[in-house]
DNA sequence: AGCACGCCGACT
DNA sequence: GTCGGCGTGCTC
């Protein structure tokens, strides 16, 4: 008999025992039980839990163990293994590629509930029992006890007759218990039997929701030429079991999500599973309802508004292939959907895909790796494509799909660019220009609805002492407090939106006494006010963070704008998402260049997606609609693209620039931060990691910048010093890079200091 | 991360 | 003489 060694990562958040650790299987153990689950071992005198990572007959032990001292593994702790093969081997690349410990990159897969020690099921868990009805005899003989049944027994009669058409019914079916005297007697007789099973929670809200939308039969909309072409494309690559990756291009309107569920319907059909990613902002019931009314229950939903047990029992009713479509956000590129053979990146473009806690994955890439293990097909659905993804076009790793029209024929709205320089020189102030104001005034009159975009939330950008010229800073970070209004009426506070220290809004100036305080700088609030103002007869809504922390509030709002219980919607990119309001057809853009201003590489990529989304939110139904660019740059040609609805000029202009000054997706960018609380050690370990790197010959064509202060010094009381790693290939510089930090990482966690690594880093300011 | 081992100060 | 401080090092 072959004995086996399993390669265990053992429950320790550490980075000095990231690595395998391994045991002897006991003999009598089920190998193939074995890999991907949770067993318990002997670790350092103790009990500690560990995932089963690789299995290697004990002929071919590991290099630097000897076989005859392991210790043998002491218990089993899952009957289904939580990791699949593909699981297994994708936790090994992200740690690998992002320079994560393989315990934080298994432990981000797995739902909190099924993470480490198994728990005694609770009765939060979600998982409520209910009572079924199984049958237990043969057709003829239920057909026997139904005709000689007596007259007066309508139950027996009605259930055998039930038991007839369904093999399997739930009591909750005729609304009994399972004391109920015609099912004890079933039950005798030996025509049925009792057993129980597990209901998900979220089960009975998709049945409801299947149910709804059938009944309203809506028929399947009818694809246009364009969507037809992009699905027939499709269907092609998925003839072919190998792994390969689309970008699809499709202007707001364009029917994205309706080739995303034929293309499901397809694989479904042929026995396949899907993955469907969608930003946390975006997964909106409407577009949950649009997937769980297409397939009902094979559905599973992983967003962050389910709880912990929800989120669980989904997670297994994916794994127990009880459901085959994980839609969600983020993280459910790890859904452990069997026999995989899509995964849909939706609004690909959005920056929410980077995680920013270890493991610091980009999803686009994990998603790469994914389908690459799964031969699996890999959709990047954007109306603004990153240009990450048009890069992998560019260089073969992709191909181009477009669906360059509205789906329902209306045209893209048309958009104008209003200088507020011009309005300045002719004594206009006012936020909103006289075009705007006009159209806010004639688009009322008629009826019909408008948003206004802002990117700020508060009331005003700061508080600046008109005497001394000093601002109010957060005494724990390095930045100024935004000033926000205490509800309707209320008085004004200082909000830190970093940190979240939050102070009255003081009289005098705490530098130089005065009392010449004065805001400075547009937030959502104070618009609102304004508005308020200028049209006291509308109905204004404002929705922002501040506006929709209450739990259900977003949705509150989007409802209320959508039953056209408000004539005006006034908010910040949370309002850009994909909604489709049919009487918008005014879009105002109050500061376009606010979005400019951001110090970062991406700042303008980012400025033509939101502008180009929030304007898509303009004439989606019949009404023609319009869009109003305000901006003291009207000739940047980041807001000129914009308002042509012109992609390609804003995609060859800013490839232009990345290529000119070597930036991704040229290149990959990896940033080393370090935090204490006194400056001079951040700065130690920032100037320690850099001298670590110099002390071997960078590998070709890496640019290191030497220790810098990060964007913001001070972040909660931590001052904070960054070393910025530009290279052409990952690993050509992971060993390098990975010495260098762990040297550091270990000397700084003894100190009470924090490092990280942020390997594929975005924001680097 | 824990936990043991190990070498120097004030106490029943 | 012992109890205990937390520095260093190891865990299959």
């Amino acid at each position: 008999m072959r004995r086996w060694i399993a390669n265990v990562v053992v429950n320790v958040a550490a980075r000095v025992v990231d690595k395998t650790f391994s045991y002897a299987v006991p003999d009598d153990w089920e190998i193939h039980r074995l890999l991907g689950s949770r067993v318990l071992v002997p670790f350092a005198n103790r009990k500690l839990v560990g995932y089963v990572q690789s299995l290697t007959p004990v002929d071919v032990s590991p290099p630097g163990v000897s076989t005859v001292e392991l210790k043998p593994l002491l218990e089993m702790l899952d009957s289904l293994p939580l990791l699949t093969p593909d699981l297994l081997a994708l936790a090994e690349f992200i740690s690998y590629r992002y320079a994560a410990t393989r315990l934080q990159s298994i432990e981000t897969m797995l739902p909190s509930l099924l993470r480490g020690m198994p728990r005694q099921k609770g009765k939060d868990s979600g998982a409520k029992a209910y009572p079924v009805l199984v049958r237990s005899a043969s057709l003829s003989e239920l057909q026997q006890a139904l005709s000689s049944a007596r007259a007066n027994a309508h139950w027996l009669k009605k259930i055998l007759a039930d038991l007839m058409v369904d093999e399997e019914i739930a009591l909750a079916k005729w609304a009994i218990t399972p004391s109920h005297s015609s099912v004890q007697q079933l039950l005798e007789r030996g025509l049925a039997q009792m057993q129980w099973r597990e209901k998900p929670r979220l089960q009975a809200f998709y049945e409801e929701l299947a149910l709804s939308s059938k009944t309203s039969t809506k028929s399947l909309p009818e694809l246009t030429s364009a969507q037809q072409r992009t699905l027939a494309q499709l269907s092609q690559a998925l003839a072919v079991k190998e792994s390969k990756t689309f970008v699809l291009h499709g202007v707001t309107g364009s029917g994205k999500t309706e080739v995303y569920l034929r293309f499901i319907e397809q694989i479904v059909k042929a026995g396949g599973g899907a993955i469907v990613l969608v930003p946390e902002i975006a997964l909106t019931p409407q577009m949950v309802e649009k997937f769980v009314s297409r397939f009902g229950s094979k559905v599973a939903l992983l967003h962050s508004g389910l709880s912990d047990g929800e989120r669980r029992d989904e997670w297994m009713r994916l794994r127990r292939g009880e459901a085959c479509i994980a839609v969600g956000a983020r993280s459910a590129i790890f859904a452990p959907v069997a026999n995989l053979r899509l995964v849909v990146i939706d609004e690909e473009h959005e920056p929410t895909y980077k995680q920013e806690e270890s493991p610091r994955y980009d999803t686009r890439q994990v998603a790469l790796e994914r389908a690459r293990l799964c031969q699996a097909i890999v959709l990047l659905g954007s109306a603004t494509p990153s240009l990450y993804a048009m890069n992998l076009a560019e260089t073969g790793k992709a191909r181009m799909l477009s669906l360059p029209q509205r789906a329902n024929g209306r045209p893209l709205p048309t958009a104008q660019i209003i200088d507020m320089r011009e309005e300045l020189r002719n004594g206009h102030t006012s936020i909103l220009s006289r075009a705007l104001q006009e159209a806010l005034t004639e688009t009322l009159a008629r009826r019909e609805q408008t948003i206004l975009f802002l990117n700020r939330r508060g009331y005003a950008s700061f508080l600046l002492c008109r005497h001394c010229g000093e601002g109010v800073e957060c005494p724990r970070c390095s930045i100024h407090l935004t000033l926000h209004r205490q509800g309707q009426t209320g008085g004004f506070r200082l909000t830190c939106h970093y940190c979240g220290y939050s102070t009255p809004a003081p009289e005098r100036c705490p530098a130089c006494a005065e009392v010449a305080m004065r805001p400075y700088g547009l937030g959502t609030q104070q618009v609102e006010d304004t508005l308020k103002e200028l049209f006291p007869t509308a109905r204004i809504l404002r929705m922002d963070v501040d506006s929709t922390r209450r739990k259900g509030a977003h949705k509150d709002l989007l409802d209320k704008f959508m039953h056209q219980e408000a004539d005006l919607l006034i908010g910040t990119q949370m309002i850009a998402k994909g909604l489709d309001f049919p009487n918008v057809t005014l879009v105002g853009v109050l500061n376009a260049d606010s979005l400019l201003m951001v110090p970062d590489y991406r700042s303008e990529e980012r400025t033509f997606q939101l502008l180009t989304q929030v304007a898509g939110r303009a004439g989606r139904a019949e009404k023609p609609g319009s869009v109003l660019i305000q901006t003291y740059r009207p000739e940047h040609h980041t807001i000129v693209a914009a308002a042509r609805h012109d992609y390609n000029a804003f995609y060859q202009y800013e490839r232009y620039q990345r290529l000119q000054y070597r930036y991704p997706p040229f290149c990959e960018i990896a940033a080393f931060l370090a935090s204490h609380q006194e400056e001079r050690y951040a700065k130690g370990a920032a100037e320690r990691f850099f001298r670590e790197l110099m002390r071997h010959p960078a590998p070709d064509g890496v640019v290191v910048l030497p220790a810098s202060p990060a964007g913001l010094l001070r972040v909660e009381d931590r001052y904070r010093y960054q070393v910025v790693v530009k290279y052409p290939e990952w690993n050509n510089v992971r060993d390098w890079i990975i010495q260098a930090f762990d040297t550091v990482y270990e000397r700084m966690r003894k100190i009470q200091g924090v490092c990280i690594l942020d390997v594929s880093a975005g924001r680097i300011g």
